[in-house]
RNA sequence: GCCCCUAUCGUCCAGCCUGGUCCAGGACAUCGGCCUUUCAAGCCGAAAACACGGGUUCAAAUCCCGUUGGGGGUACCA
């Protein structure tokens, strides 16, 4: 086996998830290669597993091309240099759990594979901490995320903080526990460090104005003393003659000696780059085919602010080179900027990365996605009772689609058959109701105990965060809470987790709990009307009757629990002369205090006899 | 205005590269039915789209050109 790919020195060699292609070379015999798991040993002895996508079996004649991908390592690592000679020495039939590490029986060799991997992609997602963490910042590191990780390469997390004026304290932070709570963990980032920080732009200044210098010495860029005044009235008068915007290139020949005078004299500038306007500058996207720009359309775009900071340009094509990034994958927005980022990797001489510019989400009128049309904090989310496997499915059906129709799937399983072509251009609709279904869907997959230990952590969050409280039912449930040892009572796990039987199928948000279950912590039911309890054609003389009928008869039981209960509640439809269905609708409002509840009798049993027997009770005082 | 990106059901995707299997497939939402003590969930079913106009071809959702629509950019914001 051949292993053609990432590694070298002093990298590391976890190629976790890393995809490529199987050629099966030469069999040990006659038979195919049946594996579920090949062990394939490098020459330095060390071993690592490969698997198919999705974990199935690989099962390959000679010549034939397979996709597949690296499990997991077992030993020290592999080190994947290219050319390598590797051989697989055994299939593993696993019947053990996916990632236990297969033990090696032995016997012959099954077949040589020849083995093909893609460069490993490092990518970064760069938000700016100006605000709430943004649902499309997690867009992006989704789909970074997958790039590097299937690849075997690198997930970086970089904080382009350098407009002072809209820097907000708590913005970092929020972000990097929103991507933890997505569970798109990054390899480097400013908390976790990494080989190339610092990953806060405000603290690499040294690290621009350095490069700025050798782009004015080399006269790729040039300072602009330009005041914000003339600025303006030169945008004044270009829009006055239906001229396009742009900078006018004023300071583009100042002499050396003026140079010198203002710097001299201390007036502020910017430096600019110098934009060759005479050729057109493109670039090969990986989405979207070649793009090409102008120069005469580029304008001479600011690189250093006049306050020492960069602008975006310039950090980020110093940056992405500098922390070795080779995939920018980021919004639609950024196209036709990236000319101007290309003309800096010219400038300065280096490689090119590969730029992937993805479809921007959409309000529903769709324009680009805005707090003012849609809840784009990702904290809104997770108040809400979001779950992030949901949410992460979400936006991954944004613009992207697995193998199948299927359309739930987990971080895992996206990893697993990852394929860029699968990715589409046109920007998505931000559907809250698909993302309201889809959050349902994972609350039905959670076991009851799971969504227990979810709703309870839910709770203790929006309460450690001082949330509002939810008018319709979170009064009464934390009272509860408290009155029962708190949120890590058992009292309270085990009652919630009674109710779960009743209540999973019946939300689509955790936030959905509290009110719809309110019946079960409420002390006094109180507040609805003789209106509501009334069936039409019925008095409120006849609920009466029912509400006492029922009373009576619950009071005779012996054992208080659902069967009985409904035994008990159908026996008396006869005699009353009452549809079911009016007999039910008496009690549930009585009992529940609303109209749409959890269902009657499973309800009665978990609320118990007295309580609901005082609620039935409680009902007779009410008035026309 | 100019430049760039983009175009399949109301919405999200599949099909397009490699024309015929497509009177276009799946999902959400909607509507109807079944189940049923309410509400859900579940199951069954319906309605719903190739933006338009030209080509190319025996044949176009698929290839080419144009138009129109939508979006983005046009800052000492990112």
């Amino acid at each position: 086996m051949q292993l053609i790919g990432p590694g070298g020195d002093g990298e590391d060699p976890c190629l976790h998830g890393a995809q490529g292609e199987a050629q099966v070379v030469a069999d040990a015999g006659a038979e195919p290669l049946d594996l579920e798991v090949a062990i394939a040993v490098g020459e330095d002895g060390q071993q690592v597993e490969i698997g198919t996508p999705g974990l199935g079996g690989l099962h390959a004649h000679a010549g034939e091309r397979h996709p597949l991908r690296i499990g997991h390592l077992t030993g020290n690592g592999l080190a994947l240099d290219q050319g390598r000679e590797a051989q697989v020495v055994r299939g593993v039939r696993r019947r053990h759990r996916p990632y236990d590490t297969p033990t090696v029986p032995s016997g012959p060799p099954p077949g040589i594979l020849e083995i093909s991997m893609p460069a490993p992609l490092v990518t970064r997602v760069a938000p700016s901490p100006t605000g709430d963490p943004h649902v499309g910042t997690a867009y992006m590191a989704l789909f970074n995320y997958c790039l590097a990780k299937t690849t075997g390469g690198r997930f970086i997390l970089r904080v382009e903080d350098t407009d002072r004026t809209r820097y907000q304290e708590d913005s970092e932070r929020q972000i990097t526990e929103s991507l933890t709570w997505l569970g798109l963990p990054y390899d480097e980032g400013p908390d976790v460090g990494g080989p190339n920080g610092p990953y806060r732009q405000s603290e690499r200044t040294d690290i621009y104005r350095a490069h700025v210098q050798e782009l004015v010495d080399g006269e790729k860029a040039y300072r602009c003393f330009c005041t914000a005044e003339r600025l303006q009235e030169m945008r004044h008068a270009q829009r006055a003659r239906k001229m396009p915007p742009g900078y006018d290139g004023l300071c583009r020949g100042l002499l050396p000696e003026e140079i010198e005078k203002r710097l001299a004299d201390g007036v502020p500038y910017v430096v600019r780059l110098r934009v060759p306007k005479d050729r057109k500058v493109g670039f090969e996207d990986a989405l979207r085919g070649k793009v090409e720009i102008d120069g005469k359309e580029i304008d001479d775009q600011v690189l250093l602010k006049s306050d020492g900071y960069p602008t975006y340009h310039l950090a980020n094509v110093v940056d992405d080179h500098m922390m070795e990034v080779n995939e920018v994958v980021r919004a639609e927005e950024w196209i036709t900027s990236t000319p101007k980022h290309v003309l800096l990797y010219e400038a300065f001489g280096w490689t090119m990365p590969t730029f992937r510019h993805m479809p921007l989400l959409r309000n529903k009128d769709k324009s680009k996605i805005s707090k003012r049309k849609n809840p784009t904090s990702l904290l809104w989310y997770k108040d809400h009772g979001y779950l992030p496997e949901a949410l992460v499915n979400f936006l991954a059906l944004m613009g992207y689609s697995g193998p199948d129709d299927n359309e739930i799937f987990s971080l895992e399983q996206m990893l697993a058959d990852f394929d860029t072509s699968r990715m589409s251009t046109s920007g998505p609709v931000f559907d809250m109701d698909k993302l309201g279904w889809l959050n349902g869907e994972y609350i039905r997959m959670d076991s009851e105990e799971a969504l227990a230990d979810r709703l309870i952590a839910h709770w203790a969050y929006r309460a450690s965060i001082g949330a509002e409280p939810n008018p319709e039912g979170d009064g009464p449930l934390y009272d509860w809470i408290f009155a029962n040892g708190g949120f890590a009572s058992e009292t309270v796990k085990a009652f919630i987790l009674k109710t779960m039987p009743l209540m999973q199928t019946r939300i689509k948000t955790l936030e959905e709990y509290a009110p719809l279950g309110r019946c079960f912590f409420l002390d006094d039911v109180a507040g609805f009307s003789a209106e509501d309890i009334t069936p039409k054609k019925r008095d409120l003389d006849g609920v009466k009757a029912v509400l006492k009928a029922t009373h009576d008869a619950l009071a005779e039981l012996t054992i208080f629990d659902t069967a009985s209960i409904e035994t008990c509640l159908r026996g008396l439809v006869e005699p009353l002369e009452w549809k079911a269905r009016e007999v039910f609708q008496v009690a549930r409002v009585a009992v529940t205090g609303s109209k749409i509840s959890p269902p009657l009798f499973e309800s009665m049993e978990l609320i118990g006899r007295d309580e609901t027997l005082a609620r039935l009770d409680a009902a007779l005082a009410l008035e026309a």
